[in-house]
DNA sequence: ATGCCCGGAACGTCCGGA
C-alpha cells in the first residue's frame, strides 16, 4: 500500500493539481497540510468522487490538516495532546487501512528566537511525548507531514544561508532526533542513506525551483511495526513543476500489506 | 535599502509562510 504526505498550501487553490496527482498516483492514504480553510469548505465531494474518504481538521485562512483514505477512517483526535489552549489546526490522528496515521503540520517557528520559536519547541515537545506514548501501544504508526525541520545540513541547499533559521537550529534538530532515537524510523533517510538534494520544498521567491535551491522538511516517521513493512520512500517532484504548484512536493512511502 | 513569491481576507494592503 502507498501512503503520501503533501503540504498543498491551500486545498482550494490547489484542488486541480491535487485531483490530477491523486488520479495519476493512486495512493491508498494521503496526509495533507496547510489546507487554509475550514472543514465546511473542504472539497469533500471532488476528492470523494475519486474514491477517498476525508478526515479534516480545518482552520480559517491558516493551518489545517487532513487524512484521505480509500479505506474507512475512524478519527482518533484532531488535537495534539498536551495543551488544551492550543487552537491551531496542526494535527489529526486516525485509524485507517489497519494503521494509526497522523497528519502533522509542525509550526515554522520563525523568527527565532522569539514567541513563535518557543511555540514550535513546545509543540515539538508535546509531539515527542505523544509519539512515545504511541510506541508503548506496539501498533503500526505513521507520523507524516510537514515537520518544518531540516534534520541535518545535508537537508539544506545552502547551510550557511539558513544558519540560525528555526528550521535548522540545534533545538529543532535535537527534538527531531528524539523522535528517531526513541524508536521511530525516518523512512527516506533510512532507505536512501544520503539525503543530500532530496528536497521537498522550494521557495516561490528568487527562482528557487529553477535553481533547485530547496530544503528537506517533509518527513514520514514509522513505528517499528510499520517500519518492518517499509519497502520504498521517494519524493515525487512532478507536481512542483506544474502551473499553480504548491511550494512543497509530495513524499510517497510504500508499505507491505 | 527593500522586496522579490504566493494564498487568504478583503477590497487596501497586510499577515503568514519557510
Amino acid at each position: 500500500m502507498k501512503i503520501a504526505t503533501w503540504n498543498v498550501n491551500s486545498i482550494r487553490a490547489r484542488l486541480p493539481n491535487v485531483l490530477k496527482w491523486l488520479e495519476a498516483r493512486q495512493p491508498d492514504i494521503v496526509l495533507l497540510q496547510e489546507l487554509k480553510t475550514v472543514s465546511e469548505t473542504f472539497p469533500h465531494d471532488a476528492i470523494g468522487d475519486l474514491g477517498y474518504n476525508c478526515a479534516v481538521a480545518g482552520q480559517k485562512a491558516l493551518n489545517g490538516v487532513a487524512v484521505l483514505s480509500k479505506s474507512p477512517i475512524d478519527i482518533e483526535t484532531t488535537c495534539l495532546p498536551g495543551d488544551p489552549d492550543d487552537a491551531q489546526a496542526r494535527y489529526i490522528e486516525v485509524f485507517t487501512h489497519g494503521l494509526r496515521v497522523a497528519s502533522i503540520y509542525l509550526p515554522n517557528g520563525n523568527p527565532a528566537p522569539g514567541d513563535k520559536f518557543a511555540y514550535k519547541l513546545a509543540w515539538m515537545r508535546r509531539l515527542v511525548d505523544h509519539a512515545l506514548s504511541l510506541l508503548a501501544l506496539e501498533e503500526a504508526v505513521v507520523l507524516g507531514g510537514d515537520y518544518n525541520v531540516c534534520p541535518t545540513d545535508d537537508d539544506v541547499h545552502d547551510p550557511a544561508l539558513w544558519a540560525g533559521d528555526a528550521l535548522t537550529r540545534d533545538e529543532s534538530r535535537a527534538l527531531f532526533r528524539e523522535l528517531v532515537w526513541s524508536g521511530y524510523t525516518e523512512a527516506y533517510a533510512t532507505l536512501h542513506g544520503t539525503t543530500a538534494g532530496a528536497w521537498t520544498f522550494w521557495d516561490y521567491q528568487g527562482g528557487a525551483w529553477l535553481k533547485d535551491h530547496g530544503v528537506r522538511i517533509d518527513h514520514m516517521l514509522l513505528s517499528p511495526h510499520a517500519a518492518d513493512r517499509l519497502v520504498a520512500c521517494d519524493i515525487d517532484r512532478t507536481p512542483r513543476a506544474w502551473p499553480k504548484a504548491s511550494d512543497h512536493t509530495p513524499l510517497l512511502c510504500e508499505l507491505d500489506d
